[in-house]
DNA sequence: CTTGTGTCCTGTAGGC
DNA sequence: TGCCTACAGGACACAA
């Protein structure tokens, strides 16, 4: 479940831990966490580069090595990055950065979900296809009502189903999608291109209010298993969510219980008066 | 191309 | 109590 805001808070807080250390040494617990290349090649051509700088892409976290290299991480529903100087096995640890000076960097993933690439010369293999065809980030400059009017013209999909599509909008994941939806009073089994155009204009906004304001309190964190900062520290976005997994209980603006519905296998949460 | 469904993966919650 | 099933969900494969 980290989406962009949660994955932007890891960014920002490894960033300056891990900028400038070499990594020693690799041990990988779990075979197919390393989507990229096999795990052999994976363990041998990262030992002795250095850590340039992070940086990220929609959800994608990436580390920007010397030798022309980039690795790559995306956590996926379960997925940690927790920084360290343990010498023991962390629990559901997957893979293990050892770095200079004994410090460690580790990947843990309860579900197994999460993926960890690593590239050369930024040819990207087929396996992270999704993060060359992204599309603009809600908090980037050119996302616009246009821009996004644009992706949603013709379309009958449901408006929640493209916000989660992430050639639309990239970084947006189940929880800020409800939340922007709420906020820009839009159900979310609307079909997208029948949106009016203040809807849409409504939504582009709301998309990069609820992305930042996510990102200044440090993410969503609605259960350990899902989302923690590498520190371990939790995130405050989930004391001020109006509608995710608030089914049953009142609107805070109007006081109508809130509705969990299916879009696409994934459960979605609405208001039934205040979203149309 | 578009849209919807199933799968991966494993721990947890809930039913009986 | 203990077993079983459903569920969580981002990305992608695949079907229609």
């Amino acid at each position: 479940m980290p989406e962009l805001p949660e994955v932007e808070t890891i960014r920002r807080h490894l960033a300056p831990f891990l900028v400038g250390r070499t990594i020693r040494n690799v041990h990988i617990y779990r075979r197919d966490v390393i989507g990229f290349p096999d795990s052999g090649r994976f363990q041998s051509e990262l030992a002795g580069v250095r850590i340039k700088g992070v940086s990220r892409r929609g959800k994608y976290l990436i580390f920007d090595l010397t030798r022309d290299r980039s690795l790559i991480v995306h956590l996926r529903l379960s997925g940690h990055l927790r920084l360290s100087n343990k010498d023991k096995r962390l629990e559901y640890e997957r893979v293990r950065f050892i770095l200079s000076h004994n410090k460690v960097l580790s990947f843990v993933d309860p579900r197994v979900l999460g993926r960890i690439y690593l590239v050369k010369d930024k040819v990207f293999p087929s396996v992270l296809n999704g993060l060359v065809r992204m599309g603009l980030e809600p908090i980037e400059k050119g996302f616009t009502a246009g821009y996004l009017g644009e992706k949603l013209k013709g379309r009958r999909a449901k408006v929640k189903s493209l916000l989660l599509d992430q050639r639309v909008c990239a970084g947006v994941g189940n929880i800020y999608a409800d939340e922007a939806l709420f906020r820009a009073r839009v159900k979310p089994t609307r079909l997208a291109g029948e949106l009016k155009k203040n809807e849409i204009i409504r939504l582009a906004q709301t998309l990069r209010r609820v992305l930042k304001e996510g990102i200044h309190y440090l993410g969503t964190t609605i259960s350990d298993e899902r989302y923690l900062m590498p520190n371990g520290g939790k995130g405050e976005f989930q004391n001020r969510l109006m509608v995710v997994g608030r089914k049953g209980e009142p609107c805070r603006i109007c006081g109508v219980k809130i509705r969990r519905t299916k879009i696409g296998n994934r459960s979605s949460y609405y208001c039934p008066c205040c979203q149309n």
